[in-house]
DNA sequence: CTCATATTAGTACCAAGTGCTAATAGCGGG
DNA sequence: CCCGCTATTAGCACTTGGTACTAATATGAG
């Protein structure tokens, strides 16, 4: 025998995270060993039960559907906004947003935040990205909340576009600015809404 | 009792829609109603039990994880990639990246394809976005594969930066131009690697 | 050989059910 | 008023995948 009870111990470990779904007398099974052999290990492990596994599992789907609702349309939460004028939101920066060697954001988070900003403020059914500029100034990490500000600096009604540029800021200072040309897919008078 | 059975039965079905993890037990307290009643409307409504959901719940989840993994490190899948000189990455348009109103890509998905595609064929453990200008030609949508070609077309291993420039194409047609100034983060003598 | 650790076996018990049978409630119709 | 029907409730045996605990047995190292 060895001692093969550390490295089972780890390829328990490893079998498990890849399918948190398997029972102990699976795991038995597979491993040569007796189920209490198993359980003991998860003890050891502190590795907590399959229906426990499971349930985890299933709370955290159910928190990210929550979450990721509002994701799916704008990313970041939109926080005030004046249709055809301006609009913030904010965005806090998680761990799942950054690069795992040295936790800097990637740049398309920033952009996603900015670009759908931009897309909310237009007063619009349907407004395309049709161009833009882009400038990382300061690397933001994980922890860190973004807040963009979207404004509308130009409008060409009779071309269906409009220029916006959205400045996103991290405990006041600049980390990114980006401008954006618009395009309104649907046919509007020039005058205001409403 | 008039007939609160349907009423209750949809209510329940609403309660169990609502929160998955709720017990009959729970279930039975918070509609006044015997267990034995709650587990005939599950069978009548074909609910399964407490624990079948939670488990559906959370294989959706764990499908949906490695579905969202690769989607952590690189926006598309890397078919070809030359060091410091090209890469190649395809990007199929799934329903989730869509505008509902009008099918239409949204624009930080094409972005997030290209950025990722340019961090990625930079030969660098830490490279970053510094700026970018982009043009988004023509709308793509749904069930389309986006094959987003990049090509580092200028270097200045001075100053950390090279240029790279992204071009996206659907069916031979260019849906999108990027150029992206990235920034190396570890020095580099300018000769080439190994 | 002996002692400690590792492993296995076995029992009682739990949660949250299923499946089944049987008793009871409530009510409308004749 | 009783009949019959559906709805509801009760009770029991059994299932899964465990926990908690005790006790027996291996096994290997000093």
């Amino acid at each position: 025998m060895k001692r093969p009870k550390k490295q089972r111990q780890q390829a328990l470990k490893d079998s498990i995270k890849e399918n948190p779904f398997v029972t102990d007398e699976e795991l038995s099974v597979s491993f040569n060993v007796s189920v209490q052999t198993i359980r003991l290990d998860r003890m050891e492990l502190a590795i907590p039960e399959l229906r426990e596994r499971i349930k985890h599992v299933a709370v955290k789907t159910f928190e990210d559907e929550v979450k990721s609702l509002p994701i799916d349309e704008v990313i970041g939460e939109i926080i005030d906004i004046e249709l055809d004028q301006k609009a913030i939101s904010i965005f806090d920066v998680k761990p799942e947003h950054v690069f795992q060697r040295n936790q800097i954001a990637r740049g398309h988070h920033l952009f996603a935040q900015a670009n759908s900003l931009a897309v909310a403020v237009m007063n619009e059914e349907l407004a395309l990205t049709v161009k833009s500029e882009l400038q990382f100034l300061r690397p933001v990490r994980a922890g860190q909340r973004i807040v963009a500000k979207a404004e509308v600096i130009d409008r060409h009604p009779e071309k269906n576009r409009s220029f916006v540029k959205v400045t996103s800021t991290v405990d006041q200072q600049t980390v990114f600015i980006g401008t954006f040309e618009m395009y309104r897919m649907t046919e509007q008078s020039e005058g205001e809404e409403k």
